[in-house]
DNA sequence: CGGAAACTACGAAGATTTTCGTTGACATCT
DNA sequence: AGATGTCAACGAAAATCTTCGTAGTTTCCG
């Protein structure tokens, strides 16, 4: 189990709560759970348990109520997420992800010039 | 079962075939079928089954060797693909997927004219 | 005609994901 | 102490996804 697999759906899910939260109990994260998709406790706590064996989480186990966090940052799993659509998507081409972005949503004028900034950016040297 | 329904993993394998090659016997794709991860013709041919109770393909009966095409194009598609992404994992920005999709892989020159060439489209009236 | 080849349909096994009940340990409150 | 509440572990059911064998039809060729 040497790379971390891709997180499923409900992996997500908690990976979200954690990132927002930071290092988190069980009961944290089920009281975060979006209200319009319940799911029992122990729904919960066998996730977080797979996700330990899968690595994507860690488990201090101090305290009686175990304390879990992520153990990629957010922006690795968006950066692994995005690649892995471009490639099973879009041919590779993140050109033809973004067009489809911002085909997507009415971006906003503000987004826009985010973008543009982000471009600059990238056009001297790396960043990040 | 109103809505398309996100395909999954194999079924987006089979969208991409139908895609590039236009409507398809079974035979035609799994000729095309990536023969690193081959499957058996049989496999196919159950998800296409599959994929038209779904309303993902619709089918052709006429000829002996029924004839597949996607119900959807790719563009809606990928459209659809890159929403579920930005709201599952990007909190709803396209700004941020953006930004992920320039630094997970070195964007060419290229690339970044061709954006900001879409972006001008944008900005002035919609496009598409 | 008669056998081989190509096709679809069906069902079912295997794998993975999602869900949660039950159990037993421990803590807290009265 | 005894009752009540909180917690992790476990196992298993349910749902979904992936895979393919087998059976039965139709088509094609010698």
């Amino acid at each position: 189990m040497a790379a971390k697999p891709k997180p499923t759906a409900a992996e997500l899910a908690i990976l979200q709560i954690l990132w927002q939260r930071g290092p988190s109990t069980v009961r944290d994260i089920h009281n975060d759970w979006d209200k319009d998709s319940p799911v029992g406790y122990t729904t919960v706590l066998k996730l977080l348990q797979i996700m330990t064996d899968k690595g994507l989480v860690e488990r201090d186990e101090t305290a009686r109520a175990h304390v879990y966090k992520a153990t990629s940052d957010r922006e690795q799993t968006q950066g692994h997420l995005v690649r892995d659509l471009v490639d099973r998507v879009f041919g590779g081409s993140a050109a033809q992800l973004v067009l489809r972005a911002l085909s997507e949503r009415k971006t906003s004028a503000r987004e826009i010039a985010e973008i543009r900034d982000m471009l600059d950016t990238f056009e001297k040297g790396k960043r990040k």
